[in-house]
Order: structure tokens, then sequence, then C-alpha cells
DNA sequence: GCAGGTTCCTTCGGTCGCTGAACTAACATG
DNA sequence: CATGTTAGTTCAGCGACCGAAGGAACCTGC
């Protein structure tokens, strides 16, 4: 019922030049023999919209294939330095910057240390433009460059205010989006991490080729990215895939948003050590958590019930394809117990959805808030309006 | 990452063409200059499309409305007798065969009851072609006016294939779509009947307008229809929106599908029943029903936390403007303590998005399956290709 | 009853984008 | 070096939208 947007001619230009850059960026190089295959486009359309990209210095030559007997194909691929991304992951104790080349090569990266309970907005925006400027002059790359920042952040963004909550930081409304447009004119995209994460594995992860997946990121926090035909899917006012605060024992463990039997309440970092006994008041949750998954004890067994029960349930609710493990304690979790995680989900879960389902374990590490963030700004660049730009030297 | 499918220049009418036949259909009648405000094309090409579509008699004129001091308005609208859509309701205890009119008015129904447990799919087949051929005789509308069949039914449907998977009926891999085709050649669409009530909610129900919304469906089962961005959602394997049996105990009390804890084993009707301790072999089911929601016993209170509950995760994990509660129990259930329902909801979900959906009940009333079928055809009829056609006479 | 005003609708030329077909380019082979 | 093969380009044609100008159908006031 959503009703779809008057369509023009030139939409027809615009959409089909982001599935070709499209398929260029992630099944390149090709030949535009080879595109036009792959796009469905006729020869003719592939040639003329190449040439554009080819003179807007966003598409390379990529040497050539000798093909048996006839003229050789050119090879064409995304110019991997014809802008570059900036990623921000803005966490409970730090505020990270990250400079990406447009095949996500990391070229500089600075980090701010925040203190407990320190998180006022003009702080972490401070850090945020500071970093942009340090990244920036560390790799040597002059502003112009830049298609863009990513940022992610804790709790939920409205999108297109980019207002946030986060209830973690004390933020209620917090303009970030406003607070830096004051002092940047780089185009900016704010999203929640946990979704950005989510979007770098569905992108360059575990999740490459899925069109229905669910990445879920349990760290102290759990939450979760739905992607439903390709899209991540933002709900009605983008707070859709909070999924840790989805009650799996009606009336059980106390959470720490108020409610009770929450999921983050039992397999949450600090859940999963205070269950087991273990003070959570020095550091080194990392190092305890490992101890206390290796002793397989009876609180293990239960942190694997419960995930597998909360699992089990988005198989059966969202029939995905994929089920993506991510974050630091899942990726823990998952290294040691993936196969019992599997066969608890297999139990609480509907056949027909579970054969069609598999369930991995995310690839990009547990830091990648970051990378995608500036997948955000990738996102965009893919999809931008064939503009009148400055043409590309690198 | 579902890579959109190339554009040519004609993909843009047949997309402009289907926005302006949807808006002529859910808010019509209207004048070419207000379809040129609500659908954004220009003046001129509304002309020449709104031209096509008379031609066709897809659309006829609906009157004249006076313009202060200018030439009158001419309404248009679409023609609720260009063409007929048949809904077919595949329940455990009947098939239900409905005719209706473009404008979803009943022209003719018939009915034809199941023993319990024989649910052959040929007899369940015979009666559908049977009951395509009295509609049709009893309206007196020739076959050749009907846009199609949409039948809902019980279990899982595969896309494409229409086969189906239907515990309830002991279907396992039923070819439902090929049986049929092979006795008519009527353009089958074959669905999920959660789904399809779902979709007639949405369309002409509790749901008009909403672009992110859950139908939940509450009888003997439980089932949800998704609804993300406008449609409706059915995952990789279309079996999403199984809402029933998502656990909310983990280790809670046995249900059917032979797991524990699931939201069917304490909101179905058999479960409230049995948990109020009524015996549910006699028959009477919703008077008893109704008898115990009046008495407003623990279990009934029980029950509204459940389904809070139950509710209260859909409001987190996918964040819609709206719920709507269908289904007999739901409906019951709903009248009798809807206010309720809504505070557990508020109770166990974030405020954020609980602020951001309105709980509802269905309009459509519990029997809406077939009709819900119908819209099946009509979703095709509205975005099909501008094809030569026989010109109605209607 | 008619000139002028107003609003709705249609017609027409212009532009844009895709396509098939013809054509050119660049190689291998014998 | 003639021939064959494959890659890529150019060009005329078609379909779709749009803005602008023109026509249609009404009202008002004199």
């Amino acid at each position: 019922m959503a009703r779809p947007e008057r369509r023009t001619v030139r939409d027809v230009r615009r959409g089909n030049r982001a599935m070709l850059l499209r398929t260029l960026y992630f099944d390149g190089p090709a030949s535009r023999n080879d595109l036009s295959g792959l796009t469905g486009l006729s020869a003719a359309t592939v040639s003329t919209m190449t040439g554009g990209l080819l003179g807007d210095g966003i598409v390379v030559e990529a040497g050539q294939v000798d093909s048996d007997g006839g003229r050789p194909r050119v090879l064409l691929r995304v110019n991997p330095l014809y802008g570059y991304a900036i990623g921000v992951d803005v966490a409970e104790t730090h505020v990270r910057v990250e400079l990406f080349d447009l095949e996500m090569h990391q070229r500089a990266k600075v980090e701010y240390a925040l203190r407990p309970a320190r998180h006022e907005p003009e702080l972490v925006a401070m850090h945020i433009l500071a970093g942009i400027e340090v990244v920036l002059s560390d790799a040597g790359i002059p502003a112009e460059r830049v298609l863009g920042v990513g940022i992610g952040v804790p709790g939920i963004v409205e999108r297109g205010t980019d207002v946030i909550h986060a209830k973690a930081f004390g933020w209620n409304g917090v303009p970030m989006g406003a607070l830096l447009r004051a002092s940047t004119s780089l185009p900016l995209y704010v999203d929640n991490g946990a979704k950005a994460m989510g979007q770098a594995e569905l992108w360059f992860g575990s999740g490459r080729g899925a069109a229905n997946a669910v990445i879920v990121l349990i760290g102290a926090g759990v939450g979760a990215t739905v992607v439903a035909d390709g899209a991540t899917f933002h709900g009605v006012s983008s707070s859709a895939g909070e999924w840790g605060h989805t009650k799996i024992v009606a009336g059980g463990r106390p959470c720490r948003c108020g409610g009770r039997g929450c999921l983050e309440a039992y397999i949450g970092a600090e859940a999963i050590l205070e269950r087991a006994g273990v003070s959570t008041q020095k550091a080194g949750w990392q190092e305890e958590l490992t101890r206390v998954l290796a002793s397989r004890s009876s609180v293990v067994e239960e942190t694997v019930e419960y995930l597998g029960v909360g699992l089990a349930n988005l198989v059966n609710l969202l029939n995905p394809e994929r089920i993506i493990i991510g974050g630091w304690v899942g990726l823990l979790l998952g290294e040691a117990l993936l196969p019992e995680i599997r066969d608890v989900v297999a139990a609480n879960s509907l056949a027909q959805p579970y054969a069609a389902s598999s369930i991995v374990l995310g690839r990009l590490g547990p830091d990648a808030v970051a990378l995608g963030a500036a997948t955000l700004v990738i996102e965009e660049f893919l999809n931008a309006t064939p503009a009148a730009r400055v043409p590309a030297t690198g």
C-alpha cells in the first residue's frame, strides 16, 4: 500500500546506472560484454553508460582478457580511489573514526576514549569532527574526495532528522545530525551501530548474497538487523530490530530495561556473568566470559538454550535464509557452541523454516561497526544520481 | 542486495499505470485533475493514460462535479463490473467459494462441508472447481470475465509452485496449483489463508493506509501477517508469520506442535479452554470461550498477559505503526479486554516503538478469508501489464 | 445573450533513454 | 595477409514523460 513514486524516463537511467555500478562493485571486474549479460541491459546501453562512468572517473579499466580468437575484452571496475568513506563507531567506551577507500581498505584510523558516564553529545560530536580531520590528514586525502561520513551510534536513530534516543548514553532526542552539520558540510549518514554492522556482514561478511537474513549482535546489549527482500528493515519509527528486549520467559529475570524475562537478561554479557556468579564490577569481561564458557556449566547450557529459543523465534516469524551471529559475546558463544545452538534452534522451530535457514557466525569480527557505518556511505554512492562531479584524479 | 531488474522505458509506463489504477481504486472516484495531483504525473500523462483505460473499459466515468466558475470535473473510477474475483477459503471444516465484483461486493457464495479428517487434496480440489462453476452460474457471469481465483489454505504455500504443506490436513507437499490447473484455465493465486485475510484487513479493514503493520490472527491456531514497507512479507520459503509457535515461556506448556512454551499453547482457543478446565471435546467452543472471558478469572488475566507479551515482542522487533487483532478468539478477547491488552503491551515493550504503534481490532470479522483470497486477484489486476484484453461490456 | 473569466482537459513538439542492427576495432590462425 | 571471431560503438527508431499552448465547458455580470 505504500504508494510507489511516479516514474519518469530519467528514473530508468538512474536505476540502471545504479544496478550496473552495483554489479561492478560486488562482482567486478567485468568487461562490458559481461555487464551486458549480468545486468540484462543491451550492449549499446552498457557502452554509453560505462562511457559516462569512465569519463567521471568512477570506473577505470582493469586490464584485458584474451578471448579465443577475437578482440580481447577490456575489464572494468569501480575506481577504488574515486572517493573515500569515513566510518564512525560511537560506543560506550570510545569514539573510533576510520577512513576507507572504495574497496573498503582501511587508510587511517583514530580512537578517542570516553570516560564512563561522560557521553555529552557535544563531546561526542567534537571527537567525531576531530577524528575526521585526523584521518584525512594522516592519509593525505583532501576533504573533497570524501563521499560521506557514516556514523553508527547506540540506540534509536530517527530517519530523516538523525535525532538519537540512546538510553545507555542518557540521550533522549539528541539532534546529532544538526550538531555535526553545523561544523562540517560532508554528507552524513547516521544509523544504529548494530544495524550498520549488520549491513557490513550482509555486504562483505557472512551475509553475501542473502536477500532475507537476520544478523544478531550479542555483546553487552543484544540487537538484530532484519533484512527483508534485500533491504534493511527499519520499521515505522526506525526502531525495528530491538530483539534484546523480546520476552522469552514471561515474568522472568529482571532486565536493565525495567522489564522481565528479556532475552538480553539471559544472554547479554553482563547477564551471563551475573548468572555464573562472576562479579561484573572489575574489568576483563571478555576473559571471564571465555572462562565461563569453557566451564560448560549449567549456566552455559542455559545460555545456549535461551539463545537458541530466541533464534528459533526469529526463524519461525521471519523465515530467513541465513542467520548470522555477531558481536563479541555472540562470536565467543558461537565459536565454542555453534552445533549446540543449532540443535536448540532445530528443537524449537518449525521444520520447514528451519530447513530453509542456515545459522553461521559473523566473519568481520566484533569490531566492524565503523566499517558498517562506512557502508552507509557506499550504499548512497552506488545509488546516487548521475551528477556533475569534480573529475577524479586518483 | 536483491539486485533490481533491468528497467526500460516501458516499465515506466507499467509502473505509472499501476500507480494510477491503484489510486483510482482506493481513493476514487477522482477527476483527471485530482489524479494528476495524487500521482504526481503531469496532466498530459494522466489524460493519455486514462484515455487508454477508458477505452479498455477498466475505468468508467462517474458523474461530474461543479468547479466554481470553470469547466466541471469529470469523475473517473474503476469499473466495478470490468471483471470479477473469486475467493476460496479452505478451512478445516469447509471449503467456501465466494464471487466478488471489483468493488468487493459479494455476488454469489457456496459452501461445502468437510468431514473431520477427510481432507484429501483431490476432494478439496473438486469442491473448489465445483464451487467456481456454481458461483458463476448463480451470478450469471461468464468465466471469461473472471480475473482470477484466489485460494486461502492452511499451512505453508511455496510461492511459484503453489505446493502446500499443511500439517492440520496431513498435506505434505501437495501440488494444489497443478491439481487445479489441470481442470481450469483461470489464473490461480494460492496463499496461506491467514496471510490472505491479513491482506484483506490491510486493504479494506483496519489496516488501510498502514505501510508497516502486523495483523495477528487468533483462532484455533495463531498466526501473523507481517507487512513491511507496504508489502506482505513472505520470507525465503514463504513461511514467515508463524507467530503462534514463537516461544514466550522457555520450557513452558506443551504445544500440539511438539514444542513447549509456544504462544499458541497459551492463547489459542483450545489452550484457553483447557487452561480454564473446560472440555474441548464437545462442540460450542465459541460459547464456552465467551463464558470464560466473561468470568475474568485468573486464566483470562494470564491469557491477556501472554497475548500482550507476544504483541510487545512484535512491537520491539518490527516497530509497526499498527497492530491489528483478528480471528474469532482475537476478536472476542479484544472486544472484552482491549485496554488491558494495551496495558500489558505497554509494560513489556520499549517506550519509543510502543508510542509509534496503535493496537486495534480487525474490522472484517472472523470470516474474511475468502475475501482476503480475492484480494490476491485484485492485487494482480492492479499491477497487471496493460495488455490487449476483451473489451468489457458490463 | 454575450463578453470575459475560470477551471478542466487535450494536443503537440521536445527531450531522454533503451534497443536492434549495422558497423568498426582488435585480436588469432593458417 | 586473408579470413574468422569476438568486443565494443554508432545510429536511427520507438516509447514515455513533460511543458506549453490551445480547446472545451462551465459561471458571472451586465
